[in-house]
RNA sequence: GGGCCCGUGGCGUAACCAGGAUCAGCGCGGAAGGCUUCGGACCUUCAUGUGCGGGUUCAAAUCCCGCCGGGCCCUCCA
């Protein structure tokens, strides 16, 4: 690419002319474009087609150019290459490993997804977040950052004692066939919360049961340690079907029983920026001090409870002692051990272990409704930090269900509805993975009656929780999604096997193929084989941004679109048959394409399907 | 009272942040076609669209202001 820029650049020698390069909407207007001119005319107080006129005026073209053309329309400046020399130029840096990686950044980053409540199996409204956050964790990696994957375990909070309300004081059995997240989801917490309904009184035994968990070394928190322990296991046991896992597992019970809150809040007090209210109806909390922030001081009461009259801590204030650890702004007190795997987690027994936290940088993955909140953890560290904190919110619209889907579920709604774990009103993860694995199952027999069976199977885990991904993460972070039972199992169109399947047939004919013979310039270029050579030229910028805007979104449309590209060529261009400096060139070309939607796929965690 | 997000053909979305060249792309659904083919989870063609009103600009889906619809958030829940 660098030989590109460079070209052009001794035939203009404008500044920051790489900066103004876009593919032209139409080929007949070249293959690269400048639109230097219009900035130009802000200065120069001239139409921007005459400057172009003027530039293009002046440019002599060696002989044996890369560049054969260059023309003036409408204030665009057009280049018009060889498109042989260029094809052999692109297709030979796109078969590079190194193709299109950014200068690394090698800041420690700590991204934060998932944090579901330890109460209830994963539906898809956190499954969005945690597709969000392990194509992030991607990104991050495939950028050069050192990236801890870690995932914030509420188990101090109501929702985790209703279940022990359900097991304790009701009675519920805790021993069941079901998977275990599910029935305590499905099942114990839904009753228990029918019967609030009916007997409000029980909700002082939930706050007793709180308190319990908050002290720990009780016979309640233990039975809650267990049981949280349980249900964490069976979430994690959904993430690594959908191919995520962490490094990390932080419990916010950990927060409170490593004294990591008390030292915040000290921190906090030295700091000045808490207060203790003496009197009024929020008489004995501590609150922190936001009223003379700009972006606080128009709300009515801007000031932020962190803490209890009773003396017990709020969620933002054990979330503020967590991003206080995140950035290193306070010692690590917590202990670690192993929770299966390599995945460690926060234990009050555990030992010390250096390398957790003190991030140079840490994104939140957290929906756009607890922007709020997260303004005031900002808020806070930028309070304590005599330096900039990077603390990141990375907010995205909620998962809501279909009218449809809320029916079939059984409830009575007039439009879509949010979901609700109180009262039901949910899809399961584990559901939908089902479904797309049973249907993808029988595609791919369709096509491999052959097949051995566990290789099916495999295949059709693979292409389900891909496509699950693909559909969370493929359009923009701030739209909602609608989600619908019977329009999520599709498996054509814009959709991860869409792409799998382009990946699969180019494997197919490389194999065919045998070792691919060595690159040279074609004698002439077809209109397809330029168009991949101009989709795989675009690659390095699409990442550079998406990279940097964290747009998980912008690699899926560029996928998408290769890949689309891909097919059309596929369909006009044989590979196998064609002939001598063609056919060479052409499996080159279908080399460099694999390689570079290899690396889409582990940017967004799609899976690379030899066969399928 | 304050603040955030969304409004693009029947439905879902892209382009908006860093305004420009064309039929405003694309997917689903609808209509019509394509296997003597390296795998039809594909390809080709057609129909239908920027919520409303102002402003800025040579140029507005894009920027600014005001409406109208929809969603969300703003202290002892998480």
């Amino acid at each position: 690419m660098k030989e590109i820029y460079s070209e052009i650049r001794k035939l203009i020698p404008l500044e920051n002319i790489e900066n103004t390069f876009e593919s032209p909407p139409e080929r007949a207007y070249g293959d690269l474009a400048t639109t230097i001119c219009f900035l130009l005319a802000k200065q120069q107080k001239k139409p921007p087609f005459r400057i172009a006129e003027e530039i293009v005026g002046s440019v002599k073209l060696p002989k044996n150019s890369l560049i054969e053309k260059v023309e003036a329309r409408g204030g665009y400046i057009n280049f018009f290459f060889n498109r042989a020399k260029l094809a052999t130029i692109v297709v030979a840096e796109a078969a590079k490993k190194t193709y299109g990686k950014p200068k690394p950044d090698r800041r420690r980053v700590i991204v934060e997804h998932t944090s579901v409540n330890p109460n209830k199996a994963l539906h898809v409204g956190h499954i969005r977040n945690s597709c969000l956050g392990d194509a992030i964790v991607r990104m991050l990696k495939f950028a050069g950052n050192d990236v801890q994957e870690v995932n914030y375990i509420d188990d101090s909070g109501s929702q985790v004692a209703d279940i022990i309300v359900g097991f304790k004081v009701l009675g519920i059995s805790a021993e069941t066939a079901m998977k275990f997240d599910q029935y305590c989801g499905n099942e114990v917490y839904v009753r228990v919360n029918k019967v609030y309904e009916a007997n409000p009184d029980l909700q002082a035994k939930r706050n007793e049961i709180i308190r319990a968990i908050e002290n720990g070394n009780n016979d309640t928190s233990k039975l809650a340690d267990k049981v949280v322990g349980k249900i964490l296991s069976a979430q994690l046991e959904t993430l690594l079907r959908m191919g995520i896992s962490f490094d990390l597992l932080v419990k916010e019970t950990s927060v409170l029983r490593s004294k990591l809150w008390d030292s915040a809040f000290q921190m906090l007090k030295d700091a000045n920026a808490v207060y203790k209210e003496a009197e009024g109806k929020n008489s004995g909390c501590w609150l922190l001090k936001l009223s003379d922030r700009p972006e606080f001081a128009k709300l009515e009461n801007a000031d932020k409870i962190i803490s209890r009259s009773d003396g017990t801590v709020l969620y933002t204030g054990k979330d503020i002692a967590y991003a206080m650890w995140k950035h290193g702004l306070i010692a690590d007190k917590f202990g670690y051990s192993l929770f299966g795997g390599k995945t460690w987690i926060t234990e009050a027994g555990g030992r010390k272990k250096g390398g957790f936290g003190s991030a140079d940088k840490s994104v939140a993955i957290v929906d756009v409704r607890q922007s709020y909140a997260q303004d005031v953890v900002a808020a806070a560290l930028s309070m304590l930090a005599n330096r900039k904190i990077d603390y990141n919110h990375y907010d995205y619209g909620v998962v809501t269900l279909s009218k449809k889907t809320a029916e079939q579920l059984g409830f009575e709604v007039d439009a879509a509805t949010h979901m609700s774990g109180r009262k039901g009103l949910f899809v399961n993860v584990d559901d939908v993975l089902g479904a797309l694995e049973k249907k993808a199952y029988d595609e791919t027999k369709k096509r491999n009656s052959a097949a051995k069976e566990k290789w099916l199977r495999d295949t059709a885990r693979k292409i389900a929780r891909s496509a699950l991904r693909y559909e969370m993460i493929k359009i923009g972070r701030e739209n909602t999604i609608t989600f619908d039972a019977g329009e999520s199992l599709r498996l054509d169109g814009n959709t991860a096997p869409y792409l799998q399947y382009a990946y699969a047939r180019s494997l197919k004919i490389l194999e065919k193929a045998g070792k691919p013979p060595k690159l040279a310039a074609p004698d002439a270029i077809t209109d397809t084989e330029s168009e991949m050579v101009k989709a795989l030229m675009d690659f390095p910028a699409v990442v550079g941004k998406a990279a940097e805007n964290l747009s998980t979104q912008e690699i899926c449309r560029y996928a998408f679109n290769l890949c689309s590209v891909f097919n059309k060529f596929y369909q006009d261009s044989p590979v196998l048959r064609a002939e001598g400096k063609s056919k060479a060139f052409r499996l080159n070309l279908v080399k460099a394409f694999a390689t570079t939607v290899e690396k889409c796929f582990g940017l967004v965690g799609i899976d690379a399907l030899e066969k399928m």
